[in-house]
DNA sequence: CGAGTGATTGAGGATGCTCAAACCACGTGG
DNA sequence: CCACGTGGTTTGAGCATCCTCAATCACTCG
């Protein structure tokens, strides 16, 4: 695990920062990215399958992901296993743990991950001197709850068939928005998605053959291609949500 | 629902507040006090069964809950329900609301409440002038995060007889944490309990009997008391987050 | 080539669902 | 007082969904 993180001083200037750019994100004052210059301790790189957090852990640091993406997940001690949500560019890892002591859950990287490393010491010096960025991260995480709310009606109360195309639907829709995916191509595997809808590998494997057939989807090595995301959208009875200006860093 | 609801300008003085008293609150300073006396706007007062927020609404208020409880909930467009969490004393209702434009769940009220108003769009003012109470409303954004990611948890990979345990045990102890509940008695019928754990009414009743039969619980009319909350907490394999100081208002 | 990872398939059984009915405590109005 | 409706709980029956176990296959990598 620490084999596999790699801590740089950050070399890039936030201004510059290509993720800045993306419509998507809302544009910062002059002062905000300065400080967030300031803020930041770091970078981080992690490859495709590091945990970067650990549940029970206690550490300092609070991220951004820059590139790449990951998932949150909780596990029971005979290790069944819930995958909470999925982390992406522009979002904030680590939040729980910076305000309430030890992290809740772990996160692993689906693919090579980039991140800045803040300094949760620092967190409230943030709040002290820029209440527009700290309005900006209680934001973030108002958007999450919004999220596992979602999820959690997923997971309680839609059918196989739905659950899958919410979820497929879902994280599409996010890794377009944040700049992930951008010809409709998704790398996880079956296990994820059965580990994060609460059903086991083997049927997961039935209802993506269901919907392979009605060619919404189709699976290839190692990830799948959406061919028909409003179809899978109809088909949860989701829609997705505002694609407003959002915040990060 | 507007039948049900009372605002009246807000009579008692927030530092008289009989919540602020109880041990499991941070002590506020006076200036903070005197400031989240003049954010207050109102009371509201509920009775059992009102929607407090509707999804999809716009609503200009946020609140906190003083006295009583309720539920959040999502729903389906065919009539199914999932409960995403309890709110009781002390916690902060409409957060999401306030930052991200509409209303993403509702809220029915579960028994009497008594809620504090506050005015969303002088949110920002509070961020910009109380750091320290723009940083507790964070904190209270992430503990919410973390109970989702508990019973997301607790939907997606847990049995039905853990699920209920889980439940039990969880609302239990908030709702002794927050002061509701002094007799280990709740007030909930089993379409809730259902409603939460993602499983039908029939199924949670077999499963409900079993933990009756164990002498885990006692179910009562309109509601249920709780023989061996630690019992539930070990069945279900969970425990009692930390009971640290938190904030609220 | 052998090992490892992920997808796929079939079989049989447990879990959980729907439907339907009954029951009980309660409050209402004749 | 009793008949009735209501909301919540309880039960049984039969069936759909989903699970586990086990085996196979395709593919990559050392």
């Amino acid at each position: 695990m620490t084999k596999e993180q790699d801590i740089a001083r950050g070399s890039l200037s936030c201004a510059k920062c290509p993720l800045r750019k993306r419509e998507i994100f809302r544009v910062f004052e002059a002062d905000e990215l300065s400080f967030v210059e300031h803020f930041k301790k770091g970078d981080l790189a992690v490859r495709r399958g590091a945990t970067l957090l650990v549940e029970g852990a206690h550490n300092p640091h609070l991220y951004t992901v820059r590139s790449g993406w990951g998932f949150r997940y909780k596990l029971l001690e005979d290790g069944r296993r819930q995958i909470v949500n999925y982390v992406m560019p522009g979002d904030l890892v680590g939040l729980q743990g910076s305000l309430m002591g030890e992290m809740q859950h772990s996160v692993e990287a689906l693919s090579p991950m980039q991140l800045c490393v803040f300094e949760k010491a620092e967190l409230f010096t943030l709040y002290e001197r820029f209440p527009g960025l700290a309005y900006d991260i209680t934001w973030l995480a108002s958007r999450e709850e919004c999220m596992l709310d979602e999820h959690l009606l997923t997971v309680g109360r839609r059918t196989a068939v739905e659950k899958v195309a919410y979820l497929l639907a879902f994280v599409l829709d996010r890794a377009k928005e944040s700049g992930l995916s951008s010809n409709g191509t998704l790398e996880l595997t079956q296990q994820h998605v059965a580990d994060t809808l609460g059903i086991s590998l083997v049927h997961t494997n039935k209802t993506i053959a269901r919907l392979v057939d009605r060619k919404y989807v189709k699976w290839e090595d190692g990830g799948c291609r959406i061919l028909n995301p409003e179809g899978l959208g109809e088909l949860a009875g989701w829609m997705s949500g505002s694609s407003a200006k959002r915040p990060f860093l």
